[in-house]
DNA sequence: CGTATGACGTGCA
DNA sequence: GTGCACGCCATAC
């Protein structure tokens, strides 16, 4: 069968399922994405096909950080600030 | 197909 | 606790 749904396509069905003031790590939504391991892809792939309706600012590192933003890092961080994220 | 890149993760100094 | 280097996987060229 066609697999129509790429890693990415998988990812982005992740990500618009957060919860608001729930946060990933890209290591867990590449684990939900079906290709734990793959986080790396993960960003790369938020960074390159990123989409106004993805919240991809609920996605942050395994440390905690925000990481990156294509919007700027500051409001990712205050948008995750304003649900109760700890950042 | 091979090379280069990246919003990552972990380990070590 | 901070900084640097390596490894991982998917996508783009």
């Amino acid at each position: 069968m066609k697999q129509k749904t790429s890693f990415a396509d998988h990812v982005y069905a992740v990500v618009k399922k957060i919860p608001r003031g729930s946060v990933l790590t890209y290591a867990d939504v590449a684990r939900r994405a079906g290709n734990a391991g793959a986080y790396r892809a993960v960003g790369n792939i938020l960074n390159k096909n990123f989409k106004p309706a993805i919240p991809c600012h609920r996605v942050v590192r395994s440390d905690g950080t925000v990481g990156g933003y294509n919007r700027g890092r500051a409001a990712k961080i205050k948008k995750l600030r304003a649900e109760g994220a700890r950042v």
